[in-house]
DNA sequence: AGATCGAATGTAAGCGATTACAAAACTGGA
DNA sequence: TCCAGTTTTGTAATCGCTTACATTCGATCT
């Protein structure tokens, strides 16, 4: 370890490129962010000297230096079933276009885990962050706007919610899936919903179908609204529970894709046939309703569009210093095979 | 915009803390970094001015002054499926404990989409990169020596590649698939497997299994083995592909859960009884597989485990100066619903 | 009391960039 | 030819931190 330590062979940097250019430091920063200031032959020579030299800017340096973020942050529930996967693949995407790093981390739908990624995001630098619903304690807004940091919602859009958000209508589109089922025929409903706590898409959608029954003269009962984490699991779980409360219900709403899934499954398990003997809908349409047999019916969402809207509304932010603007996503019904018309 | 400007509040830096604490800023980042060297009334001090001021350590700073690098990237093919969502996880949490955050970056699978993607982690700075398998350009692992940045591989453990590897054997473990079907008493198997380009664990899977039938005096006939992308409907198309050129099958063997679920799904469409008329084997134990009616037969891998290796393999080398060490990873088979006993 | 020595703290030079501001190099017109 | 007015380029401070080295502080020993 005497004679060649050459262990970690210093990086190249800017300096290094002015010299091999005969240019100064600033020279050849301009060649990155001024082009258009310099001589075309200076130009030229910069270039070849990057070449030669196979130098890459630093981007963290140039952060600092610049105070102008090289990150954004998204903070997510869960990256293990696929609801926000592909809505932030589309997200970064497009940030990486644009030279800008997501970090994405997530909390396992714990609300204190979030306010502690949200410190280690800021603490990491990001620019901006991206983060999902708007129930949460206070604290977590309240820290972010004390530093000052630009932010946005995102899969949910709630009137009565005063952050920036890039969403769609929970209660809307669970309303929606309501008329649906009605318009099929069905009164005997039962809904395994996500967990509320903390989660204002889980609590919307619920009063969305509720509301929904009401408003067409068939009010839920209580004992027929019920919560489950999201897998097919515990979804099952309250499968069972709900027939056994009632086992003439014609349909069961789900709160989501995940949960329907392990309806559908526990009912094939039990024999009872989907859709004919019982429908089964879904929300969020990610990739396994399709997958599933028979097919999912369910609530499409735009997940690719709203990533990369969310994307643009923090890039204009964070870079070009303009508000977050809040912007509602379209939703669409998609029938397909499980939800079956009374006769 | 003129009297109160105060558009970012300037961020509190050491500095500030050192002032309010009446020392040096040495000393406060001492008290990172060096705690034992501090005097326990100084502790207090400095303590006490880091919680008035709401003071945070600026992470990009610290690893641009402390030469020892914050973050570590990892670049997989896709985040849509969930192959590799959980490892990540596991691999991003072990890393959060130790102040170091984890850039998930994809390339669809395209190894020019790599590339690109590692020299964009390196300019922002990563201290070490995992990529996922062996099989790709020789350019790419070299911009990563040439820049000396640690690395090792994932997901795939092969004994002739010399590069690091946290992974485990796709051709072992299919050939252990192959045995496990072999015993049920098949002979008419048919494979979709991944595409192998650029892919050595699609390419090891569909050789494990072809070898292991060989082996047993069955060879596979080459026009029983199609490749298709992971996604269900392209997997559909294959199943439907094999059975015309061959309508004894008894098995399929598919290189992944995706390809299985697709071909499940189309068995049951066209009305084929999965297991009693048709057999169908999975790869990878993703969630999904025990979503899926019946549930799949599959090879078990221990993703959690893999990405905390992973991760601490990266950790000790980019920190502690450690060479990376490959390290082979178990698999087993999973026997649930979908692969019959033949009589 | 003074010398000695380890522990605790401070000073200041970077890390790799950006960017005011200043200086130099060109223009063209009188 | 000289000067004013642009362009281009250079100088050097700065971003928020770490760390080698220098300094100061106290306790211990004679």
């Amino acid at each position: 370890m005497d004679a060649a330590g050459q262990q970690r062979p210093t990086r190249v940097t800017l300096q290094d490129v002015a010299e091999e250019a005969r240019v100064s430091t600033a020279t050849v920063s301009r060649y990155y962010n001024n082009r258009e200031a310099l001589r075309p032959d200076t130009i030229r020579e910069v270039q070849r000297a990057i070449e030669t030299l196979g130098y890459y800017p630093d981007l963290n340096a140039r952060a600092l230096a610049s105070r102008r973020p090289s990150t954004l942050g998204a903070i997510i529930p869960t990256t293990e079933n696929a609801i926000f996967a592909e809505g932030v693949e589309a997200m970064q995407s497009w940030l990486m276009e644009r030279d800008i790093m997501l970090m994405t981390v997530s909390t396992r739908y714990d609300s204190e885990v979030e306010f502690e990624q949200v410190r280690r995001l800021v603490s990491h630098g990001v620019g901006g962050l991206m983060l999902i619903g708007n129930a949460r304690p206070k604290k977590t807004i309240d820290f972010i706007r004390t530093h000052n940091i630009p932010f946005c919602t995102a899969w949910s859009f709630q009137s009565e919610s005063d952050n920036p958000q890039i969403g769609f209508n929970n209660y809307s589109a669970a309303y929606k899936m309501g008329e649906q089922i009605i318009q099929h025929g069905h009164t005997a409903i039962g809904i395994i919903g996500g967990l509320t706590r903390d989660n204002d898409r889980a609590t919307d959608r619920i009063r969305g179908i509720c509301q929904c029954f009401s408003d067409h003269g068939h009010p839920i009962p209580e004992e027929l609204i019920l919560e489950a984490p999201y897998h097919p699991k515990d979804s099952a779980l309250a499968f069972d529970e709900l027939l056994e409360r009632n086992q003439n219900l014609t349909v069961i709403f789900c709160g989501n894709d995940v949960l329907a899934a392990g309806a559908l499954h526990r009912a094939q398990d039990r024999g009872i046939a989907v859709p004919v003997e019982l429908s089964i809908t879904g929300f969020d349409d990610i990739a396994l309703a399709k997958i599933l047999q028979p097919q999912l019916t369910t609530v499409h969402l735009p997940h690719r569009f709203m990533g990369e809207m969310a994307a643009k509304a923090l890039f204009d932010a964070v870079i070009n210093n303009e508000p977050v603007q809040s912007l509602e996503m379209p939703f669409s019904i998609r029938d397909r095979g499980t939800l079956a018309k009374l006769s």
